[in-house]
DNA sequence: GACTTCCTGTAGCACTTGCTACATACCTGA
DNA sequence: TCAGGTATGTAGCAAGTGCTACAGGAAGTC
């Protein structure tokens, strides 16, 4: 719509590649055929516009959560998760740049910490609309789905890249603990 | 021991207090009472101090968790840990600290992948000691030691100060989950 | 034609970064 | 006594940081 946006887009797509932590705005500029300069003006500040492509980026993977199809049992939504999380580049990348993200808002830098609150949120309501559509109890579906959320960025954390197998292992062993009887109350 | 040694533990103090991320070398001399010049010649280089804070970092917190008393169950012991990690600044900082240095290791950058990668054996291994003086088996150990470590990693990461109540009720909801009767195989 | 508003290029500022060159002590062993 | 390793201070370099001042072009409005 407005070159701002076009930017934040092309922004969203280089931060993606090249890392949020090392980010400045030269380099980046360069890519976008544009100047530091113009950054500034369009965005005021590089808070700003880092803000800009956090939300952006987790609208963008929200969406691949949206168009999955429920799973049969809890155990199975969390390993199809994994799946979408896996299979798409795009929402691995939004994930480790989330990663990034968090882990830069640690003591409360701004304007990471708010705009990683603000993702998070509505990250755990999309995670919870796709358990409750997979048969989870409304009640239910917020603890497990950070429960999830927890667990899977802790996984991305550790094995960025190699190790794919033992990853694989971490979330099976969460499905199946999760997929088991409910002998206690909730 | 030697003044490096000495230089490193003060140095590893400053970064659990400041930080890993922005770390530089002339702020963390001032403290250190000494200079970038010094820290360089006795270090090399940035990146070896780095390296060398990391392992010191990794080797205070073990030493809480290889101090801990074992649990009557796995679900207690998830509890504990919980408890080892929150109730105890150091180790709580250390973690914040292996989760930004983990972060910035997500690209493969260095030292931080590497030291990450040796970190998280070492700290796999502890935990995995610690479950089996729980009563967990030798097989099972490290596979949930695993599963524990990301989800932790993980609550750390979307709630780093508030929220305690919420991340409690994500590790008590792991802890139930590993809690109940094994019906299936391994 | 004058005026405003949006957009953009050039140049630069003040500051920080990791690291180095150079000189100078100090202590130790021959 | 003197050589040599260890340690430290001073000064600075080249590069990069976010951001700004200033000027000007383009486009529409009165």
């Amino acid at each position: 719509m407005t070159k701002r946006d076009d930017l934040t887009e092309a922004a969203t797509d280089y931060a993606l590649a090249h890392g949020l932590i090392g980010l400045s705005l030269r380099p980046l500029a360069a890519e976008l055929g544009t100047s530091d300069r113009m950054l500034i003006y369009h965005f005021g500040s590089k808070d700003e516009l880092v803000a800009a492509v956090l939300e952006a980026s987790n609208t963008r993977s929200m969406a691949y959560i949206d168009a999955m199809a429920p799973a049969a049992s809890l155990g199975k939504a969390v390993l199809a998760l994994w799946a979408t999380y896996t299979e798409h580049d795009q929402v691995q990348r939004c994930q480790r740049m989330y990663v990034e993200a968090a882990a830069l808002g640690l003591l409360g830098r701004e304007p990471y910490a708010s705009s990683i609150r603000a993702s998070n949120a509505l990250w755990i309501r999309t995670l919870s609309a796709y358990l409750e559509r997979s048969g989870v109890t409304a009640t239910r579906a917020p603890g497990i789905a950070n429960l999830i959320d927890a667990t899977f960025n802790g996984v991305f954390l550790d094995r960025p890249l190699d190790d794919e197998a033992e990853s694989r292992q971490i979330v099976q062993d969460l499905a199946s603990a999760l997929d088991r009887p409910q002998l206690g109350n909730e």
